[in-house]
DNA sequence: GTCTATATCCAGATAGAC
DNA sequence: GTCTATCTGGATATAGAC
């Protein structure tokens, strides 16, 4: 029973230690020391520090699917998803979207592990290109086709107005890492940035 | 005549290294390796490694106003300038801001550094904000104002067409910090994002 | 101003008792 | 499975010769 807690905790502790101050700035007594055990202790779970480093991309990957399986779901399963397709309804999405990103624990510390370990693995740099800019464009391309296909917005190229939608709050959600107390101010920005795309968009037919 | 030099080129090289690996994970060793001298030479010139993390502070933030400088003389004091206010002018504007950030050398390591040793300075989070996002937003958005002013865009909220226009430029030269080998196709993507801009936005009275 | 030699410290990892 | 004790390597930084 303990021994499974104690795997998970070196992970857990990890994470959180890796994302705020990097692999090697952390050493493997500070981990234990979270843990509330020694060192040598980790060494029945994982091969080294390396192993533990591997063991936070691999449940990443599932925590990320996870997540976006739930939100594509709460999106289009939803018994608001008819609510959510009209301008208040999508800055009320989005804002939560947006605040579930920043706020949430896990989602936070797995972008800010990937983006601060790139020179440790390459391959973090394409997968947080891919999750955090690239399939944020697929997800709101699809919103706003059938913003179209309802005849809510203009048939304009969904692609790049799917980029020019997602863009600013892809960027924003980086930026509200780095300054989480300017939270409030970007729900401002979002509500302000999808009024005006609304405005600038919408069928008047 | 030497002992500047290689005062800067401790620098240099250590600019160069802690933008790629990390503060932490760059021996002084390792710097003074590529300096072309031994490791305790560094403390004729600094007092340690700290003292070597604050110069490069100090530097960016020189670098950083004068590049500033130059971008706004470039854009506003240029015989292009009126062709610059045209959509295609604008295309090629950008375009060749973007490629010079991804580019060159010393915006590309000091906006690296800056992004990756916040926590090891966390006034550096807000002066990566200030500089790549904000400040960005107002220098598109007097642009855009001129642009307005000269009645070849609508008069929409300029704010908000400013951060619509900037938000996508922003995020993609972090993504292309990433994924340099990208580039190409953020080109192809800047030129198709300001080319529908102008479409939406253009003035036909 | 740069070197070699060295002091001091702390990291990751292992051995062996319990 | 966790501990204490320990090995080994490499880090920052200093001392002192040239």
């Amino acid at each position: 029973m303990k021994k499974e807690n104690t795997k998970k905790q070196f992970l857990i502790e990890a994470l959180k230690l890796f994302a705020e101050f990097g692999y090697d700035s952390v050493s493997i007594s500070q981990i234990a020391e979270r843990v509330g055990c020694s060192a040598p202790a980790l060494y029945k779970h994982y091969s080294g520090k390396q192993a533990l480093f591997d063991a936070i991309i691999e449940l990443s990957e599932l925590s990320y699917e996870e997540r976006m399986k739930e939100i594509h779901h709460s999106f289009w399963n939803n018994e608001k998803s008819d609510y959510f397709l009209t301008e208040k309804g999508q800055i009320e999405f989005v804002i939560k979207l947006f605040n579930s990103a920043v706020s949430e624990e896990y989602p936070r510390l797995f972008r800010n592990f990937i983006i601060s370990e790139k020179s440790k693995n390459p391959e973090l740099s394409k997968i947080y290109n891919e999750r955090y800019i690239f399939s944020q464009y697929g997800f709101f391309e699809e919103i706003i086709k059938e913003l179209i296909a309802r005849d809510i917005l203009n048939d304009e190229n969904s692609e790049i107005m799917a980029i020019e939608y997602a863009s600013p709050v892809a960027l924003w959600i980086e930026a509200c890492d780095r300054e989480p107390e300017r939270k409030e101010e970007f729900f401002k920005m979002i509500e302000n940035h999808i009024h005006h795309f609304f405005r600038v968009y919408r069928k008047n037919s």
